[in-house]
DNA sequence: CGTTTTTGACCTGCGC
DNA sequence: GCGCAGGTCAAAAACG
């Protein structure tokens, strides 16, 4: 089983622009990739925690004028690799796919089929370099993992260090 | 047969 | 207000 490696970046200044792509450092992790066994290069991104006001989304109408707002925390992962969907012990439904405007690939989004909870994510792939694909989580599992994948769950547990919540 | 993927339509926020 | 861009829904197909 291969793996692929991981690097951290210095926990989430407040000025830290999405430069995907850009000069990622830090501490490093392993990760082990069940599906072809591929190795890649993982660099994490944690995006700041961002103001989303609550709206609904289609026709269902529960909060209305009330701007509810709440501090999601995203963190994106920037895998090196050929497949986009890594396997990271949760179990997603892809419920949309979009083309977005700057990029030539689509962008997939995926979200946790365990019960109540309210985790999402978003895969990507680079234009420039297709060996590079996006990932960008948001939410935080209120559940634990299903696989034995412990040191992903140990990197959650620094990132959930990082995000106040 | 139950679950997931696919895919276009629909909704929303934002800029002009 | 309108149009674009991005995010989500939902029905049917596909998959085991």
């Amino acid at each position: 089983m291969e793996k692929y490696q991981i690097f951290f970046p210095s926990p989430p200044s407040p000025s830290a622009s999405t430069t995907l792509g850009g000069g990622v450092a830090g501490s490093q992790a392993y990760f082990n990739d069940n599906e072809n066994g591929k190795a890649a290069e993982t660099g994490i991104q944690l995006l700041d925690a961002k103001m989303i006001s609550q709206g609904g989304a289609s026709g269902s109408s529960e909060i209305k004028g009330k701007t509810k707002e709440f501090k999601k925390h995203r963190y994106a992962f920037q895998t090196r690799s050929q497949v986009d969907i890594l396997d990271d012990g949760y179990r997603w439904r892809k419920y949309g796919q979009k083309t977005v405007k700057n990029n030539k690939f689509p962008r997939s989004y995926y979200k946790c089929t365990h019960n109540g909870c309210p985790v999402k994510k978003q895969v990507q792939r680079n234009s420039k370099d297709e060996g590079v694909v996006v990932t960008t989580y948001e939410g935080m599992h209120t559940h634990s993992t299903e696989r034995s994948i412990e040191n992903f769950e140990d990197i959650l547990r620094q990132m959930q260090t990082y995000t106040p919540f």
